[in-house]
DNA sequence: TGCAGAATAGAACGATCGTTCTTTTTTGAA
DNA sequence: TTCAAAAAAGAACGATCGTTCTATTCTGCA
């Protein structure tokens, strides 16, 4: 990547980054994402702006603008820093758990959390989706890859216990990830827009039928 | 429907409206909310906007406005519209099947087909929830508003299939409508946004496990 | 302590937004 | 046919948007 013969005393290579070294810049870039994460989570991904986003963090709108060097690509890094958080929180955590259904049971618990959260401040996977079904562009692109990637982690987990034959292995594990996600996407509805209280205890209730409806006959 | 005695010509009473007669009016009024209905349904309420209205419909834009005196009225008025249909593509028709567990196969059916053909166009009732979550004023109780009846309607199918034993009369038919509403929102999110086909076939197909799981035991 | 380069600020741009005001055109009953 | 009222157009407003350009400030190694 960087630096094959030089010499050079300090700062050889660099895991990313054109040259030299730099903190204040990423240190503040971080700082700008995390503050548009909140504000792209309350207004939507769309509702970003780069006037309200200086004015949060103090900037000037071309100082938060130079990070990035488009709205598309603060966008963007919010998706991905979005995708990180959620991965932290829902599913690394979960891989502690014993594989098959501890560990789906796990994923979904903590998805669940999440959303119970996130019904103050909002998933930007759900305003997202809504917000990009018909914009095509690299925004979309992002959020459809992150989005592809938990619901692939989320579907491998239902196969594991199938496997197991904790799960009926004769089910289609993309049906049982589909009803998963409708379990969350109307808790998200309800409790957030509709303010039904009820709503978490019903998408839990909902779940342990699922994984009752999909159990063996034969094991116990 | 009007003329009660008044041996005037035509035109003695009305039913709304302040006086006099006015056709023209009203005509573009509902042709503008038409092309604002479809607008909306692509790009989400939010992103209506006067200026596009305008174009569409080939008038001006202070033609446009004069119609509703502000956006939110426009946007009421578009989700106004967007109930009745819906009452009349969903709702009205499954009145005609036999009430219990005919019927609520029926709204399913209906709202199944109208979320299908929205995956072009997009469903109001999900892309404004997420645009209004955080956003008090009239245009979210308008919408609420309008949900809140079409789930009242649906939990009331429900409580109907379950007096007549042919669902578990012990279950929560707001449970029930919940687990329903779910299979709908991920029917939308996984077709329109993710693009993935066979998610109607999965959302029909958890409607009649749920069908299947609240059955009572000793019916047959 | 210099000094290059990165980081930030400041001002301005064209565009679009919802809205208001004034003027013109159209409507429809007398 | 007349004429008042309704409907529509046209122009302009202040505000905000993303973006660009040019200064200014700051940072961090030599």
């Amino acid at each position: 990547m960087a630096s094959n013969s030089t010499p050079a005393p300090v700062a050889a290579s660099r895991p990313e980054g054109v040259g030299r070294v730099l903190h204040k810049g990423r240190q503040t870039k971080a700082a700008i994402v995390e503050a548009a994460l909140g504000l792209a989570a309350q207004i939507g991904l769309e509702g970003l702006s780069i006037g309200a986003l200086a004015e949060v963090t103090g900037m000037s709108k071309s100082g938060v603008f130079a990070h990035f060097g488009s709205r598309e690509e603060l966008q963007i890094s919010v998706i991905r820093e979005y995708h990180d958080r959620f991965e932290h929180e829902v599913f690394y955590p979960a891989l502690q758990e014993a594989r098959g259904l501890p560990r789906l049971k796990a994923l979904f618990d903590n998805w669940m959390q999440r959303t119970s959260a996130e019904i103050d401040s909002g998933c930007i996977y759900i305003s997202g989706a809504v917000e990009f079904d018909d914009r095509p562009g690299p925004v979309r692109d992002a959020l459809a890859s992150t989005v592809n990637t938990w619901q692939s982690a989320l579907r491998r987990a239902v196969e594991l216990a199938q496997s197991l034959r904790q799960l009926d292995p004769q089910a289609d594990p993309q049906q049982i990830a589909f009803e998963i996600h409708g379990l969350i996407l109307a808790l998200h509805y309800e409790a957030r827009f509709l303010r039904n209280p009820g709503a978490a205890e019903r998408a839990r209730k909902g779940f342990t039928q699922i994984c009752a409806r999909y159990t063996p006959h034969a094991a116990t």
